[in-house]
DNA sequence: ACTACGATGAACT
DNA sequence: GTTCATCGTAGTA
């Protein structure tokens, strides 16, 4: 496999169903990618919709970095940045690794729930602001991409408002660990 | 300075 | 199905 920053420096929409099934650690902690949504740049629900800003300044570096962003005041959501204003969010994790760091941090729920949403996964691989704009090739980050070819399905992204019916969210086929059922093939 | 509003999650009915 | 906590960011003045 090339090195990820090639890996990402693609078309953020191939790029994001590129990334099911890849495997993505934060100090050991974490899974299997399951869900996914792309962002590109000249997207209306794009945070980059705009130009560059202080916030979104990292979904304009080097791809293959983290873009990690507070929603609602309270949560935080992970990217990984695929260049010139463009990324994937990640939306849920099937927890692999050190599931008992994660249910420290979240408290004893279903296994199933621990990585299910941009939020919680944030929560349960211990991602905080001060990882923004690292490379998600070193460490603390550990991501590893799937040579397999995964069964996805793709369906409107979740949660946005404008280009509402972009098919951008993808899935992994039949995984219980989604944030939401995936959309019917 | 002021204001409106989120790429959400949890706790409800 | 609904409500709401909670605040940084960006747009406006």
């Amino acid at each position: 496999m090339v090195c990820l920053s090639e890996f990402c420096a693609r078309d953020v929409a191939v790029v994001a169903e590129a990334l099911i099934g890849a495997t993505l650690t934060l100090d050991g902690v974490g899974g299997r990618i399951v869900e996914t949504e792309a962002y590109a740049a000249d997207d209306a629900a794009s945070h980059s919709f705009n130009g560059r800003t202080m916030r979104n300044a990292a979904m304009f570096g080097p791809a293959g970095h983290a873009y990690v962003y507070r929603i609602y005041g309270l949560h935080l959501c992970l990217n990984i940045t695929c260049g010139n204003g463009s990324a994937v969010l990640i939306r849920a994790i099937e927890p692999v690794t050190s599931i008992d760091a994660m249910r420290r941090r979240r408290g004893l729920e279903k296994v199933e729930l621990l990585c299910a949403g941009p939020g919680r996964l944030c929560q349960a691989l211990g991602v905080t602001a001060a990882h923004n704009g690292l490379s998600l090739d070193a460490p603390p980050f550990a991501l590893v991409v799937s040579g397999a070819l995964e069964p996805v399905v793709a369906g409107p992204r979740i949660g946005i408002r404008r280009a509402a019916e972009t098919p951008w969210r993808f899935c992994l086929a039949g995984s219980r660990f989604l944030s939401r059922p995936a959309p019917r093939a």
